[in-house]
DNA sequence: CAAATCAGTACCATTTTAGTCCCGATTCAA
DNA sequence: TTGAATCGGGACTAAAATGGTACTGATTTG
């Protein structure tokens, strides 16, 4: 699917809820109301984000989560990263033995190429800036189907 | 995991072997034989390859597969699109209704970005580039778990 | 007509993912 | 000191995706 695993989405919008409120700490279900998550979901969320390090947990009563870091500090691609392990868009091992054909190397090296240019645009986005309404960059990308390569 | 399937990956290789054979029409099973992959895989794949009208296909006693088009005029983002569909990293409509709150629409635009980003160097580069034993571009991510953004 | 080969569909097993629940540990406050 | 609120960690289940297989039919060549 080339995409991001839900949870992984729902921790962005999560993070950006506990950025809204710099000063408080937030409750894991003031969390889950807010963001419209259920609360089971939304707790093991903060775990994996607490584990990470991008959030501070609090216990008893009046407990809850707060950012580790200030919210420009804190990057799309450490959320992904917290949830899903380090970027890469291949397993590199698994056509490992099978492949010792001289094609074979060039594509490990495109897709190298590709998760490094990933990688740079996920660490190039903060979580302030996901806070702000509309901060479309102009180039939104236009999926063309049936053409080829429109953009080189 | 925000990595692209196996069959993707698997699709990557089978195209780089047919365009190592610019002149031939290779059957499956010749193709099979020489990435290593099991041949009713590849013969799924192909099926694919060919509905997206990467690879033309011949029928009958000395039928098999050849390119559509020259391996320079067909790009990565093809491949993964013949197999995974329109490229994408959320699903932009799962977290829809649920999220009418200040911070969502902040965080849609973001993934889109990080889209085009991925989608750009997707198109940039070509099955013929992927042919080339090492065509390693310098910048290689070097994932670190403990830091943040290294590259910025 | 027979053999080779692609086309299409349907199917199954395994793995991954999402989501839930439970219980222990910690903190605050009455 | 007691109890309520809250996080921490793990186990568990159900559903979905993925990868792989099998079967049947159509087409072409000789």
């Amino acid at each position: 699917m080339l995409r991001v695993s839900r949870l992984t989405d729902y921790a962005t919008v999560v993070m950006t809820c506990i950025a809204a409120h710099p000063a408080d700490v937030l409750s894991t279900a003031q969390i889950a109301d807010e963001t419209h998550l259920e609360l089971p979901t939304v707790s093991k969320l903060l775990k994996a984000l607490a584990h990470a390090a991008l959030v501070e947990s609090f216990r008893g009563v009046n407990g809850g989560y707060r950012l580790a870091r200030p919210a420009s500090e804190i990057s799309l691609a450490e959320i992904v990263e917290a949830l899903e392990g380090p970027i890469g868009m291949t397993e590199c091992g698994v056509a490992d033995g099978q492949c010792d054909r001289e094609s074979q190397c060039g594509v490990r090296g495109s897709w190298q190429h590709i998760n490094s240019v990933l990688d740079n645009a996920l660490r190039a986005v903060s979580l302030a800036e996901m806070l702000r309404p509309q901060p479309v960059r102009r180039k939104i990308a236009v999926t063309v189907k049936t053409g080829e390569a429109t953009t080189e």
